[in-house]
DNA sequence: ATGGATGCAAATATTTTGCATTTTG
DNA sequence: CAAAATGCAAAATATTTGCATCCAT
């Protein structure tokens, strides 16, 4: 049903061999940095396909704009620490918080419950270099 | 510094007297309905400003819109429950799990941390009467 | 060969901004 | 009266979609 194309191999690679969350918009430069002539439209639709099937991670900036990630966790329900200005990542897993979440939810009597957790800050490293690529 | 003008006090008067999370475009039509021919433009500015200010609540939705809401909590921080249906909410204040937030971020060295929670659920009326006005 | 995938450009959708005009303090 | 706020339309942002063509299977 989905096929094995280059431009989906080219975007997983590339991903594979990324730490930080970035944009598809970022993703797509790179890629057309290296050679293939690789449209937009593409990445954006083979980033949404492996976002929705859980295949690589997702977060929301507080603008609207979505950044992505292949995550170590996999398509384990996990979340992020993200530093806002490298992009760099700490995966959390929580159990303890995830439980949480579903019992405010259920004491409420809310169904079909799902939350999103980000923890946004400055790692150590930017902290004391500034931002990269400056 | 801040002017007390028509405006604005008519987009505090509607937030007063509704409940649920609403979209800036939601509440410019029903201002319109009213009376106010106030601009789109003036209430985004306000909205922006009441939510930044902390005036206001705003949560984001995974489309990347923002709604909006007086909330009960006033300025101190805290989540939201929400109905993806309706925007009804619940408000949820978690002393452990905002200690458990800057506890995982400070393991890590980051600074300057914050974060978003939003738990969304099927509320327990649109559950069984459907989404409403429909 | 055939239906999914691509690339491009155009379309969406939401929020922001430039600017002339109005209004508040 | 000066600075701030407004309204409108245009701009900016980010993402999606129509469609003709291409290419895995």
């Amino acid at each position: 049903m989905t096929r094995r194309t280059r431009q989906r191999l080219q975007v997983l690679e590339l991903l594979e061999e990324t730490e930080e969350f970035c944009s598809a918009q970022q993703l797509h430069a790179r890629l057309r940095e290296r050679d293939t002539g690789i449209g937009l439209a593409t990445v954006y639709r083979t980033l949404r396909l492996l976002a929705d099937s859980g295949e690589v991670g997702r977060v929301r900036l507080p603008s609207g704009e979505q950044l992505f990630r292949r995550c170590d966790s996999g398509r384990r329900h996990h979340h992020h620490l993200v530093c806002r200005f490298c992009g760099g990542t700490v995966e959390i897993v929580s159990p303890a918080t995830e439980a949480w979440a579903e019992e405010v939810a259920a004491v409420h009597g809310y169904l079909d419950v799902t939350h999103t957790l980000e923890i946004m800050g400055t790692c150590p490293r930017c902290a004391v270099n500034g931002p990269p690529a400056e």
